[in-house]
RNA sequence: GGUCUGGUAGUUCAGUUGGUUAGAAUACAUGCCUGUCACGCAUGGGGUCGCGGGUUCGAGUCCCGUCCAGACCGCCA
């Protein structure tokens, strides 16, 4: 061993004795009669002290060469310091050195290796090797490694199977792009790179396995976010001769777990709001729920009224903003071209200041008179001091921007705290969506989603109408998992392919091997899969899930720090018979 | 595919209406300093103002194009 004790572990009680320590060098203090190094690992910082009086000159002389992020090796004794440092575990001790070895020296660093760095985010994923050495980064990536082991430990406590399954498979057209791998073997031909372990799941359902699990890394060929990497994490799960009810209950009790567990919060029975319930009260399927501010709809007391633009909208929506009637004139046009930027898209916002002495002002006085408007702050639930904010419109792109606009206002009033956690249950999701542009439906989770037995009738006449057995797991206004009871009957598989437009040759092409599996005793199954990057990173009370990822890519799906991806070798495309085009 | 913001010292940024030799902080180097811990003090080095073109007597500053980065919309079954 390079050292007898790590960084963050010596206090008075190892007073005297002597150690050997090795770590980077964090930052030197040069007095001339002293200098003081402040050794860092992972566990913590020790302060070394060399000193004229009590260091060989030739220690002291070597000790004055070191330079930032050094990595070095001393000997030396325990001793009390003169001056502590109350800050920091070891404060209390410092290590006089008799002997220093640099194991190995350094450049430069590019940026501050410290709490707040003032490298930028491109650099920093350039050199994430050195983002990683500092603590919030470091701290992020135990605090993961935390949530990844309570999963596992609760899983396998509740017999739950990890298995792993292939990374190069198929490519299938549905959902979201794949990322595809040429095959050299067999020329001309692609495997496929997960977009979810999904199918192998269900026919491990089918191989009798009764429950799995797996963290596993799924990976989408689409454009990236914040909040989105084109490969990502998934707690994968499946449970045999379950319902819908059996997996809620299940998985609840996981994120109860965990918040327990990691966050040290007893959350109490999630709320269960339908699809539909969620799009008129939130305007949106990932509803947060920290706050109020809830939607009302006021198309009979608006329309009618002699405010045309209002009388022709499919809907008139609003939401009661708290103590916020006190916005300036120049704070309310700030908020209306919010709204109007071409992100949102709305074409305006009317508001209605609920003064304090009980009148109203409002942008559209001209239209609506006081007792009108006091029937808008009865239905938006307004009180005295709220601000009430109406948009009109089609349906659901009103939902879809009042939904961020009530995301804003929430953030702006400081009312979305990292510290509260409110976990929902979104059912009863629609089986299928209509879509314009290609004429057909589209499954709205995916293709082996089962709809709900009662409906299945359904399926032939109206199938826009079909409620599925789906179910998202909603925390802080973040969907953070989703999943289904599925299809285990190969002729209602068979129609569902029909209704999304495959032929049966397709089907059969493409999924013939599930077909094949459900014709051989394939049981009820369902379950659900959680992001485990999205998770830890709203656990850990952050916005991006890229500080919870060792080495994340950009915004354009590069790797910075190994300048991924790249071209390659011509031998290597002759090998596997590609040819590019020529630009 | 689209919208917006940014690119100036190793780094984070300032740079006015287009006008002298492009600044600050920090980092780095050297020296001083008898207990530092955001140590302090002094001195010093460090710039293709992302790249290409244009307007102009003159461009970091204005215009066009392009590249890169970030946020968002589309997209993400």
């Amino acid at each position: 061993m390079l050292r007898t004790v790590n960084c963050g572990s010596l206090t008075l009680k190892q007073l005297g004795e002597e150690v050997t320590l090795a770590g980077w060098v964090q930052k030197t203090r040069n007095k001339g009669f002293m200098l003081w190094v402040d050794l860092r690992d992972r566990y913590g910082i020790t302060q070394i002290i060399f000193d004229e009086e009590r260091s060989s000159k030739e220690v002291m002389h070597k000790a004055q060469k070191l330079g930032r992020e050094f990595v070095i090796q001393i000997q030396g004794k325990v001793i009390e310091r003169v001056s502590k440092n109350p800050n920091i575990l070891t404060g209390e001790i410092e290590i006089l050195a008799h002997s220093v070895e640099i194991l190995n020296p350094a450049k430069t660093p590019p940026f501050t290796i410290e709490n707040v760095t003032d490298g930028g985010e491109e650099l920093r994923m350039q050199y994430r090797y050195l983002d990683i050495r500092r603590n919030p980064v470091r701290e992020n990536l135990v605090f993961r490694s935390k949530v990844s082991l309570a999963v596992r430990n609760f899983l396998s406590a509740h017999d739950f199977i990890d298995v792993e399954t292939p990374y190069l498979i198929k490519s299938t057209p549905e959902g979201a792009r794949d990322f595809v791998v040429p095959s050299r073997m067999n020329q001309g031909q692609f495997y496929a790179l997960p977009q979810s372990p999904q199918t192998f799941k269900q026919l491990l359902m089918v191989g009798g396995m009764d429950k799995y699990f797996q963290i596993v890394k799924c990976f989408r060929d689409e454009d990236l976010r914040a909040d989105r990497q084109p490969e990502f994490t998934q707690i994968d799960c499946e449970m045999t001769f379950v319902e819908q009810e059996d997996i809620l209950i299940q998985f609840e009790g996981l994120l109860t777990h965990l918040l327990q567990e990691i966050k040290g919060v007893k959350v109490d029975k999630f709320p269960r709001i339908t699809y539909a319930e969620a799009m008129k009260k939130y305007g949106n399927d990932k509803p947060d729920i920290r706050f109020g501010m809830e939607f009302s709809e006021l198309n009979a007391l608006a329309k009618g009224k002699g405010f045309n633009v209002f009388d022709q909208q499919e809907l008139i929506v609003g939401i009661a903003v708290p103590q916020a009637a006190s916005y300036t004139r120049k704070q309310i046009d700030t908020l209306i071209d919010w709204v109007k930027r071409p992100q949102i898209g709305a074409t305006g916002l009317v508001w209605v200041k609920c003064n304090p002495d009980g009148s109203y002002k409002s942008s559209v006085d001209k239209f609506y008179d006081e007792k009108t408007l006091a029937s808008w702050a009865e239905a938006t639930g307004a009180k005295a001091g709220d601000l009430i904010l109406v948009m009109g419109g089609d349906t659901h792109s009103t939902r879809t921007q009042l939904s961020a606009l009530r995301m804003e206002l929430a953030e702006q009033l400081g009312l979305r705290n990292p510290n509260e956690f409110a976990p929902l249950w979104v059912v009863d999701f629609p089986l299928l969506e209509w879509e314009e542009e290609s004429k057909r439906y589209l499954a709205m989770h995916h293709p082996f989603t089962a709809p709900k037995p009662e409906q299945i009738q359904l399926l032939e006449n109206n199938p826009g109408e079909v409620a599925a057995n789906a179910y998202d797991l909603v925390l802080n206004g973040n969907e953070i998992g989703g999943g289904s009871i599925r299809i285990h009957d190969a002729e209602i598989q068979k129609k569902m392919f029909d209704l999304l437009g495959f032929t049966p040759e397709e089907a059969q092409a493409q999924f013939g091997f599930l077909m094949e599996a459900f014709q051989y005793g394939a049981p009820p199954h369902g379950g659900i899969a959680l992001g485990l990057d999205r998770l830890v990173a709203i656990l850990g009370g952050q916005e991006s899930i890229r500080d919870f990822i060792a080495f994340p890519k950009n915004n354009s799906g590069r790797d910075l720090m190994i300048d991924a991806p790249s071209k390659i070798d011509q031998t290597q495309l002759d090998e596997l018979n590609l040819n590019l085009k020529q630009n």
